[in-house]
Order: structure tokens, then sequence, then C-alpha cells
RNA sequence: GGGGGCGUGGCGGAAUGGCAGACGCAGCAGACUCAAAAUCUGCCGACCUUAAAUCGUGCGGGUUCAAGUCCCGCCGCCCCCACCA
């Protein structure tokens, strides 16, 4: 019988039978936590990217398994979300039907692969016994000052009446009717990440993660080490003050402190609640025209130095606090109102931005940093070396002097201090939809806003919801799920109409899975200690900087309040390539380049697809997509399906008495054993798949030699069988089991062990190179040392010609690989 | 705009700073066959009739006995940027 998708049904089926990947917390082995990212069940059923991420992952654990780990690989489904919602405003098919449909398939799917997921612990975030955690945890962060309201801006289309996801809008237009987007503010919620900034940016350095996702996440969190200093305010001739009569201070963040007495005008946010503030009469017109404007431009557009800056005079002016100046305050949308205090000063001379808004509107320009004494550079002058100059009392000092001094003065005047400020802001997780977790509050006319008390969580997600935008949240419109009593007072009181963003399921459900049924608790402590945290997480680069920024947090969170007791969920981080459609771009059904793998399962089965995946591309880089390489696998297996019936007939062993060409193959098996087991453990598995190649043909190559031993002969063909085993799991069970007639399972030997001894030579080849150049080749014992060989070279009858009346200046010997001569 | 990455034969891709192109696909030639398919064997970076030599990892510099690999500067392509998950 020979390899075909029947063979993974039967072996499917003997697996669940016999429960063979049945996670036993008891079992013999170290824990080792496996983790795929889980699956959105967007489309309806797995495309070729999910593929690529549980097969190969799976295989790894496969081998882990075998090398005795007690594996622990659950699974799951992200199934809250924005594609369901929209799928069922176009269909009208209910977000949770088409959602648990999917879920189905998708499971059927996986089962379909041959993975070793114990299916007992999966969750499903969109059911309520999971997402009630988040509302518990929710209530947990806000009771820590974790969880707050603020202002923030929201895409929002006048034309539909409802707010609008980033990917929602295209150039500036809503995807739906074409209507021009606007920012518009709303009460929301944000959690707190920035409190941990610090220390999330401290533990990246223990973290086995790819280099360029810790870069990544390090220039996200963005810490920069600077000076806030405040500025007075004058509005309409005369000091602005606060209500209690202390004048009001126009904080601002700077890095370039230094540069302070070269400030010419000051920078506002248009859309900050101070540029209200400040706006004389006068100028109010054109700013509100200026913000309605401004609302139009994404905030990414907005940071861009090549768009040409505008802005306008907000009528106010800023008061130097060392000098006096009076310079004027503009609204401008190059500043973010998210960032630091939303407030900047600008100084032209030293600042490229600045130097061309001054440019435009004709704003002063004052030099105060020189490169050297008394030169003057072309301005701008951005270099961070000089020093001062037109700066009063600090003329002439190094800037980072000028700098300590500048904030010393400030501070005793209470108008300056050092500040650390981070580019990460808080985040922002409440949405206006349907299809996820309720936030957990209730508004009260007479307490506020108040929490769900405990027992009567989950606050369920109502089925019958009319979620077509016309303006307000679905949930909002939903009269018997709006409606409720205050727990403080018991009077009428209104639920929060939002949902959280799905980013707050991923964010802990790799803690869920230990302890999944746990009906009293997010997760009981006992389990978490035993399993977490996850030892080896696999998914998507695009992840870098959010879910895997929010999962450190909700973390640090959890260990702070108690609930676990370790600082990180992830220990060991790969991320896969991703596979793009034949025409070298991402696949996507508009563009018809999509790959589908069910059609391949029905034709080659699972394992040529798995091995496939693992042979034809790099791992962690992916790439075009190609039907070529598939036939090669089904050759290869064909090749060794061939192999079968003459190792059959002896019992596997090494013989005592090795022959040349004996020690040949029992060199092929332990090398094979070496270099896949070390490419597999760091994700490498196109270059196992060659060493298997290799493998088989120096098996081939034995077969026909003279007095090749049956034993060793079966010997070979077994390695190659349990090497194979991760990658192709059926039919190597069915070869293993069935053909070989060796006990069930494969998949409980024991993982091959090199044997070193097998693979040292007595002699070896080495290349003679002069000056880098390889010149000839020579054979050296194994064993040689630098002098041994050097004397071997020396008296080679091709050196003199190669030397070619150069003298040798040095001699080096590189242990088992070349001689390099250096000659003159 | 900011951030991250990548660039090696016709193609997918190998290569702890140490003989570039492992393994495979495609191609070419041969064996088997009435024939084809399948299978097996050999060749397969460029230049060159062949051999030898030379050149060769996007381009230009540098470090080193030795650079695809490390450093600096370009060019090209791809990904991410907080309401897609």
């Amino acid at each position: 019988m020979s390899y075909s998708k029947e063979t993974d049904g039967k072996w499917q089926k003997k697996w669940a039978e016999t429960g063979l990947y049945k996670y036993d917390p008891n079992a013999e082995g170290k824990k080792l936590y496996c983790l795929e990212m889980f699956s959105y069940p967007s489309g309806a059923k797995l495309h070729l990217g999910h593929w690529y991420n549980y097969s190969l992952t799976d295989s790894w654990s496969r081998m882990k398994r075998m090398q005795g780990y007690n594996v622990f690989h659950p699974m799951g489904f992200d199934s809250f979300g924005l594609p369901a919602e929209n799928y069922a405003i176009k269909t009208g098919i209910h977000p949770k039907d088409s959602t648990l449909k999917n879920i189905d398939t998708m499971e059927q799917q996986l089962r379909a692969m041959g993975t070793t997921v114990d299916w007992d612990y999966e969750i499903k975030t969109c059911m309520p016994d999971y997402y009630k955690w988040n509302q518990w945890f929710f209530i947990e962060l806000y009771k820590k000052g974790l969880a707050y309201r603020k202002n923030a801006p929201v895409n929002w289309c006048p034309s539909c009446k409802t707010v609008l996801a980033n990917e929602q809008v295209v150039d500036g237009a809503c995807e739906r009717c074409g209507s021009e987007v606007v920012r518009k503010n709303m009460t929301q919620w944000f959690f707190k990440i920035t409190d941990y900034a610090q220390e999330l940016l401290d533990d990246l350095p223990k973290l086995d993660w790819p280099e360029k996702t810790k870069k990544l996440q390090t220039n996200w969190i963005g810490r920069s080490e600077g000076a806030q200093v405040a500025l007075y305010v004058e509005k309409d001739g005369k000091r602005l003050e606060n209500e209690d009569g202390t004048p009001v201070k126009l904080e601002v963040f700077t890095t370039r402190v230094d540069t302070f007495m070269g400030i010419t005008y000051v920078v506002i946010a248009p859309e900050s609640e101070l540029c209200e503030k400040l706006t004389t009469d006068d100028c109010r017109e054109a700013v509100e025209e200026y913000k309605k404007a401004t609302a139009k431009v994404s905030e990414i557009e907005r940071m861009s130095t090549t768009r040409e800056k505008t802005g306008v005079f907000t009528g106010a002016y800023a008061i130097h606090p060392l000098n006096g100046r009076k310079v004027p305050i503009w609204a401008a949308d190059y500043v973010v109102a998210g960032y630091g205090t939303g407030v900047v000063m600008a100084v032209p001379s030293h600042d490229e931005r600045d130097f061309d808004f001054a440019h435009k509107y004709g704003l002063d320009i004052i030099r105060v940093i020189q490169s050297e004494k008394s030169v003057d550079d072309e301005l701008p002058y951005c270099e961070k070396k000089g020093y001062l100059t037109n700066s009063g009392e600090f003329d002439g000092m190094e800037m980072h002097d000028a700098q300590k001094a500048i904030v010393a003065k400030l501070a005793e005047m209470d108008m300056g201090k050092w500040k650390v400020n981070f580019r990460l802001r808080d985040w922002l997780i409440s949405r206006q939809r349907y299809w996820g977790t309720p936030i957990p509050m209730i508004h009260c006319p007479k307490c506020g806003v108040v929490p769900v008390p405990e027992d009567q969580l989950p606050v369920e997600l109502p089925y019958d919801v009319e979620f077509t935008p016309d303006g307000e949240s679905p949930l909002a419109k939903c009269e018997s799920f709006m409606n409720c009593k205050c727990p403080e007072c018991g009077g009428d009181a209104r639920r929060d109409p939002d949902t959280m963003d799905t980013f707050v399921d991923s964010s802990w459900y790799q803690f869920r899975y230990c302890d999944n049924k746990n009906e009293s608790e997010m997760f009981s402590r006992e389990k978490i200690d035993k399993l977490c945290p996850v030892d080896k997480y696999v998914g998507g680069a695009e992840h870098a900087c959010m879910h895997l920024l929010y999962a450190r947090f909700f973390t640090k969170a959890m260990r702070d309040m108690g609930l676990l007791d370790f600082d990180e969920p992830f220990t060991s981080l790969v991320h896969q390539g991703v596979i793009l459609g034949s025409d070298g771009q991402k696949m996507s059904k508009s563009k018809g380049n999509t790959v589908a793998p069910d059609e391949y399962i029905d034709k080659y089965g699972s394992d040529v697809f798995r091995t496939y995946l693992a042979f034809g591309f790099a791992y962690t880089e992916g790439g075009p997509w190609s039907d070529s390489g598939l036939q090669a696998i089904v050759k290869f297996f064909r090749r060794i399906e061939a192999m079968i019936p003459d190792a059959a007939k002896a019992a596997s062993g090494v013989p005592a008495d090795l022959t040349k060409d004996d020690k040949e193959l029992n060199y092929a098996i332990n090398y094979t054993i070496k270099s896949a087991t070390n490419d597999i453990e760091r994700f490498q598995f196109n270059t196992p798949v060659a060493r298997l190649m290799e493998l088989l043909n120096a098996i081939s190559k034995y077969q026909q030699t003279e007095g090749a031993k049956p034993e060793l002969y079966r010997k070979a063909v077994e390695t190659l069988l349990l090497v194979l085993a991760p990658f192709a799991p059926h039919f190597t069970e069915e070869l293993w089991c069935d053909a070989l007639g060796n006990g069930y399972s494969i998949f409980n030997q024991k993982w091959p062990e090199c044997d070193e001894s097998a693979l040292v030579k007595d002699e070896i080849e080495i290349a003679v190179q002069i000056n880098g150049k390889v010149q000839f080749k020579v054979n050296i014992p194994a064993t040689a040392d630098q002098d041994a060989v050097e004397a071997i070279v020396k008296a080679d009858s091709r050196l003199e010609g190669a030397l070619a009346g150069r003298n040798i200046v040095k001699f080096i010997y590189v242990k088992g690989r070349l001689a390099n001569i250096v000659a003159k």
C-alpha cells in the first residue's frame, strides 16, 4: 500500500482512540508548553498561512515529545472581531452563527492535518465562559487604577454615522459610502500600559526572541530622555491665570533643552483642549477652520516631514521664563496631541521642521548653537554637538553642560525638570461595535461609573441586536441590554454600550488554556505555576508591537495582582515567514492568487503537503508558492516505500566489525541525526529534509554494494523514518507499525541519538589556500595539528608552483577545514 | 514620515568569519521501452569550442591571513505604524 490521504484517516482515528496526544500533567518528562498564535475564524477555512504555522510547529513539538518532554500543545479560536460583524451586515447571518460554523470547519481541518493538539483544552473567546474573565480582569484593572476613561479621537463617517476602523478608511474616505472621514472625540476606556513602559523595556534583553522583534518593541516604546519645561502665557495683553490666581504654565517636552534660549514660537496640537483655551476671539474663526481641515488628515500623514507644514496663529503668546521674550503660539498639525504634552517649543535654527515652518510663516530664527565657538554654521544646524551662543548667561557653554545648567536654573524657578518620555501611549480598548466583550461598567446618573459586581458576571452579549450602522453603537440600541439597576444605589442606570478591543482576549489566552474549564477563577495559580510561561511561541511578525506587547503588559499586571509569579508570558519566540502567491504578491482573494490547502490534501495527503512546506521554504522567511516541488516529495516518499520490503527482512542493528562501506553508511546515519536534530531545534526545517534525502541516497548506494549487511540497512531505514516522523506523521507511522511490524506508535519511540564515534574519520581532505585563494587539496590525518599539517603541505610538490616565487610569511591551519598560507 | 527586514544560478534555497551554490525543481544527454510515462545514470554559475585561467553572493568603500557573512555609504524590493487580527 502506498501513502495517500486514506493513510491519514487511518492513523488519525487510531491516535484519537488510543488518546496518544492527551496531555497528562503527571506524566514523566520536563514540561514543555508549545503554542502557536490562535487563529481568527474570519474566513470559512484554514488558509495556507495557518498550515505553514501549525503543521511545522507541530513537527517541532513532535520531536520534543520523542525527546521525552511532556508537551502541552493546545489550540483555540480568537473569535470576536470586526470581520464577522461586517459579514453579518452584508449577509444578515448573525456573527455568532457564522463564527461557530467556521470554527467547526477549522477544527475538522486541523484534525485532518494530523496535529498533536489536545482538544480538551480548546478555548473560544466569543463564549461567555471565556469573556467573563475579560470582564472580571477589566474590573480588577479598574480597581488598581489601570483602566480609566478619557477623550480620544475615532474615525467617523458623517454619512453612515458610524465609527470606522483604520482599515475601513480608504484614502481618507469611508469604504462603504465614500464620504470623507473625520476624526471625532469620544469618551473611551484605556488601559494604562504606560505604567509598565520602563519594565517592558528593561525585560526585553532576557527574552529569547528574534532580535528584530525586540528592536521593534524598543522603538515602539520609544524611551527618550529630556526635560519638561514651562512657559507663561499672555492672552489679550494679560498674563493668563488659573482660577486660583497662579499663572498658567504651558508645559513642553524637549530633548534639546540646550536650545531653550532660541525659542521663537510655540506650537500646539490644534485638537487639544488647551488650544481651545488659548485661542483669542480675533483668531477663533481661523483656528476653528484649521481644526476642521486637520480633522481629515490621518496621523501618519501628519507626521510626514515631506508634507508641507500648515498652521494658524492662536492669538496668544508664550513668555520665556528666562529672557522674558514674547513669542507667538501657533496651532499646527505637525504636533500630535497624544505625545508628550501636545505642545512643542520651536527652535527653527536647530530643527528642520521648525525651520521650514518659520520660513513659511515669516517667524524669527535665532541661532543658539555653534559647532565651534565663533563659527556660524548654515541653518538649520541640527547636529547634537556644539557650544551656546545668543543665550545670555549660558554663552560659550558646551551644549550638554548647558542642558544641565538650564534645567537647574528652571528647576529653581519651578519651571522645569528632567523627564523621561515614552512614545508608547495608553491602550485604547473601547470599540463601538457589537461582536466583542461587553465592557462591564454601569453609568448611574447619581453614582457615576460603577463596575458590575462580580456575582453578576458575565455581562452577556445579547443575541438579538440591530447591528446595521445608523449612528449608534449596536448595543446602545438594545434597550433590554442597556437598562439596568445601579449596583450602588439601586436606581435606574445604563450599561456601557461599547465592547472591548479583541486584543484583550488574546493578551491572556495563553494562561486560560491551562485551566480552560475553571468556573470560579480566571485560572488557578497551581496550574499556571506548573505549565507557564509558554516555552515556545510561534506566530507572525506582524504582531511584534501590539499583541506581543499587550500580552507582556497583562502578565506584569497579573503578577502585581498576585495572579501568577513570573514576569514574561513567552520565554522563547519564533516568527514564521509569509507564503506569498506564485506571483510573489501577498495572497488575497481580490488578486486571485490564493492557494487552497484542501485541494492539495485531497490529492497528495497531509504528509506530502507538510513535508513540502518544510522543505520548500526558509521557515522564518517564507516566499512565493510554487507547485513544482511537491512532486519531489511524492518521489521521495515512493523511494522510501521501495526500501521497506528489504528492510523488513532483518532485525535492526549495528554490526561489530564495520567495512568501509558500513562505516560510510553509519556516518550518514549519525550525521543525519546530528544535523537534523540541531536544525529542527532552531526551527530550520528545509535542511533536515535535505539531510534525509541525502541519507536516502546513501542507503540506496549501500544497498547496491556487495556485502551490505541487512541489519545495518534496516537500522538506516528506521533512522530515516524516525527523523522524518515529525514532518510526515501518518506516512512514517504506517511504515513503522504496519510495514516493518514495529510496535505502536512511532511517536512512543525515543528520538535517535547521535553516536559521535561514528562521525570520527581517519583521514580528511582540506583545501590549501594562498592569501585566501584555494590552490589545491590535500588529505591529512583528522587528528593532525598545525605543525603536522604545515609539514604535509610544505612537502607537497604542488606548493612551489602555487607560490610562484613568493615567500611564506605565515601558516594558518583551521582545524578540519583548510590551511591558508600568507605569502609575499 | 518613522520603524523593521531582505537582496546568492533559470527557480526554491544551503553555507559556527574558513573550499559559495548542499538538497531539490526546471533543463540537457544517456539507459530501459515498439513508443510514451515512470524509473535509473550523468551534466548543469558566467566567460570559453574544450581545457586551463579568470570572474562571480545588488553597487561602492573598509576591517581581516580569510567576507555572502562584520563595519560605513548608496541602490532596489518587501512588511509594520495603535479600530484587521
